[in-house]
DNA sequence: CTGAAAGCGCTAACAA
DNA sequence: TTGTTAGCGCTTTCAG
């Protein structure tokens, strides 16, 4: 009594045709093979029957399993939902869906996740991982694996990328930072093994030297990690090192509230004593206590750019590898004031 | 020259054997049917050339999917995504994928991502958004699909489901603002419409009633939606309604983040004019201005738990639903304090 | 324009 | 213990 899902067959026999005449009449692409009355009928029946077509037979006659994989470091990350959601909104109507995996920044289980990944036939990868190494890389575009870098770019190998143009977020950091009358800026960067660490880091540098302001080698410092534990850490050697500065353009947002645990934990007054600045824009940066000035990128956007540009890439494997650069914007807040002495 | 990816037939020529003999002594199931050595080396052959089976053909075969359906409100409330990794921690090692979609808390669209998880063949669905209706939950349930509700209950209808321990949150909320001396403290819920909206007010009903504390009806708001805005909207409407209150219990964080914009607006001190407890512990609490108290909710937990249950009622459809409850606790911050007037 | 036939890669009776 | 056979549900040549 239980119904059986009906299949092709049932509907071809419904409808007196062959089976490959309903298969030809109800996908879009083929349909004007069949002429018009035809597939209005087959078509009809098929709703009838509340025929729903088995995409995995499709699937296993196509070889495409209508699947991407995104590569992400850390769902639980403020940073990735927006980029995921961004993936979606463009896959959905495309008739993708999306794998998701977490590499939790370790290199092993990066690659142990995109092995899966490619065992259950995804037609694309979207990469949003830091430390992707380089022969994992290689192997995969030389096994002609559509992918799409995301916040990061790759140095020797020719794969496309959508970045936020993070040259400029630095230069409107600095530019904030100069314009309130800061003139010794220090820098907590990002992991130099990172892209996005090592172009923020020489952006800064010469944000720092365009403007006239002091350059101190001393005043860049480099975290281990994207994290708040990191950022902590790195302003404490900063601090215990000595330089004097007034103001902190930090990584990124997680490594800037590092630094709001050492406020706290040294008694120092932001903005009063020290005024910081991060990178991303994170949901409810304006409820922190002071609420963080911060440098806004599109994650949403980035995610579709990246899922158009691997859908283009599926459907034309040849296609030259483009680097994509969105423009970003600050949103000055509470962290970020004039030095205390002029 | 492209070397085409080798398939059972090619590791049983190469082996010797049919085709038959290799998927017995790949799969793990029924290796047991297989001799010993021959097994041995089959598998090691398939290693040699490098042989990945094809998860589509056997999915066709099997009619099993691998795959399950993980339907959420929207991935960028940070609510979900411990969830997801939770359910994932689970899934992935019982050789389960996961497809996420967003409803927005659209009944339309969740009516419609349900259905392309469905068309996608997905073996059971975990479902955490609030608005689920009836119909549709009913509808599922008669067509044998295996699910879980994650956060809230199904009055009438026999589902699993994993929820936190609401009860017990409001419990300790209300305890901690009672031993700071709280006697008037004010509620505002969750949507009625959602099952933790309104088990949250009937706790918090009954907890201020046992203790002896003001239960003053006008006391309780229901928010229009689990947002920051709907709850700066219910604050706002309690304030202006006139009743005196020195806390509030927020239905979520994200209720009791709009309160601090309420505050922020009227020149409310925080905790000094009014306490404010949240509910889930959301990430970066600590650093809000003041850092807000809040009831600790196991999210990946729950997800894994959630999974467990999925994947028992795949594995043996009869079994008899269970309502699971985790327990949750509280963590006091700065948004909490005696109230002015001891 | 439609039908016939073959097969995607794998698994599961059944037979030997 | 292994081989034989058949077929999951669909698409796609190739004929007609």
């Amino acid at each position: 009594m239980t119904p059986q899902k009906p299949t092709l067959r049932d509907v071809a026999s419904a409808a007196g045709v062959h089976p490959a005449t309903v298969s030809r009449a109800l996908n879009p692409e083929t349909r004007a093979l069949v002429k018009a009355p035809t597939a209005r009928r087959v078509i009809r029946i098929a709703e009838e029957l509340g025929y729903r077509p088995n995409p995995i037979a499709r699937q296993l006659k196509t070889a495409k399993s209508g699947t991407i994989g995104l590569v992400i470091p850390d769902l639980t990350n403020p940073f990735f939902p927006p980029i995921v959601r961004g993936v979606e909104d463009i896959l959905a109507p495309a008739g993708y869906s999306c794998l998701i995996v977490n590499t939790d920044n370790d290199l092993a289980r990066e690659r142990a996740q995109i092995d899966s990944l490619r065992f259950r036939q995804v037609e694309g990868l979207i990469i949003a991982t830091a430390y992707l190494d380089h022969p994992l890389l290689r192997e995969l575009q030389r096994d002609g694996v559509a992918m799409v870098l995301v916040n990061r770019r790759s140095d020797g190998v020719d794969v496309p990328s959508v970045t936020p143009d993070d040259v400029d977020g630095i230069e409107l950091a600095v530019e904030h930072l100069a314009g309130l009358g800061h003139r010794r800026i220090a820098h907590l960067a990002g992991p130099g093994s990172t892209s996005t660490g090592a172009v923020r880091a020489r952006a800064f540098r010469s944000a720092v030297r365009n403007r006239g302001l002091d350059d101190d080698p001393g005043l860049v410092v480099a975290c281990a990690r994207w994290s708040e534990d990191a950022g902590a850490d790195a302003l404490r050697q900063l601090l215990d090192a000595g330089p004097s500065f007034t103001a902190v353009v930090a990584g990124n947002d997680l490594i800037a509230l590092g630094c709001y645990d050492v406020f706290a934990e040294r008694g120092i007054s932001c903005p009063h004593d020290i005024s910081v600045v991060g990178i991303n824009n994170m949901p409810f940066l304006d409820k922190l206590g002071p609420s963080l000035t911060s440098v806004a990128v599109p994650h949403q956007q980035i995610g579709q750019e990246a899922a158009r540009m691997l859908l283009e890439s599926i459907r034309e494997p040849g296609r030259a590898a483009r680097a994509v650069t969105l423009s970003v914007s600050l949103r000055a807040r509470g962290s970020t004031s004039q030095p205390r002495r002029g």
